[in-house]
DNA sequence: ATGGCAATAGAGTATTGA
């Protein structure tokens, strides 16, 4: 069992990656962010003839998110029901006995915007969710965009980051909570190779330098986590023709 | 410090992202 996230960045654009890469790694579960598509644009046909079902919700320009599984979807849930949210950012559903939540967190643009403060308030409003969440369901995958890096190594120069957005202790206080739920980042399970990130800047040759951040994660509870058997960032994607800026990250699942 | 790059909406340039 493998389940991966991976945000395209406009899934109009990003199409033909998204199944030249299930193609190569036909995962059982793929979370897609930032599809960018009003919900009767999603290319539902191609990802059906690819061999997999779909969970979508979306809007016109920003945000959107989507699970792609070859196994049926079952109780759908869009958005957080305790957080009211225009913003298309959550979508969890029921994947061969686990709970997939699917998220595209906020960016938060800098400590002290409004969208700071609604990047922390969606936080606070998840970890609330998640915990009833995994009381109803053990087995349960919060995997996603994050928008933050939560430690020090996360991120390709930490004196350069300091107190910017998606490393500011505020977030990265946030990002503890979530775990302290019993999460376990799946990346963190293993023995990795040092200055693996999933995010890179399209500019100034970030890729090519290797300044990025690991900003994607796959959070497991305590179950799945004992399954997790690898982890790892692909980061093959980001060197195709007009990439998106993250790669995916893909768990692998004892059965 | 600033802007650099990309996607979108929509017709020149503004907004947002990370």
């Amino acid at each position: 069992m493998k389940i991966a996230t991976w945000n395209v960045n406009s899934l109009k654009v990003r199409l033909q990656h998204l199944l030249t890469w299930l193609e190569a790694n036909p995962v059982d579960v793929l979370c897609i962010q930032e599809t960018k598509l009003t919900d009767d644009r999603f290319p539902l046909a191609d990802i059906e003839a690819a061999g997999y079902h779909a969970a979508f919700t979306g809007q016109k320009t920003y945000n959107g998110v989507a699970i792609l599984s070859k196994h049926p979807i079952d109780d759908i849930q869009k958005n957080n029901p305790h957080f009211e949210d225009e913003q298309q950012r959550i979508l969890a559903a029921t994947i061969a006995g686990m709970r997939i939540v699917c998220a595209y967190m906020p960016n938060g643009q800098e400590i002290g915007s409004d969208k700071f403060a609604y990047k922390m308030a969606w936080l606070a409003a998840l970890r609330e969710w998640i915990a009833a969440e995994m009381r109803a369901h053990p087995n349960l995958a919060l995997l996603g965009d994050y928008n933050i890096a939560p430690e020090e190594r996360d991120v390709h120069d930490p004196a350069e980051w300091e107190n910017h957005i998606h490393f500011t202790p505020p977030e990265r206080e946030a990002m503890q909570e979530l775990m302290g739920l019993g999460l376990k980042d799946a990346f963190r399970l293993f023995e990795q190779s040092e200055k693996q990130y999933s995010w890179w800047d399209y500019r100034q040759m970030a890729f090519r330098r290797n300044r990025g951040l690991r900003i994607d994660h796959i959070l497991l509870s305590e179950t799945l986590a004992s399954r997790c058997i690898a982890c790892h960032i692909d980061r093959e994607t980001r060197k195709w023709e007009q990439p998106s800026d993250h790669v995916p990250v893909v768990a692998t699942l004892e059965d």
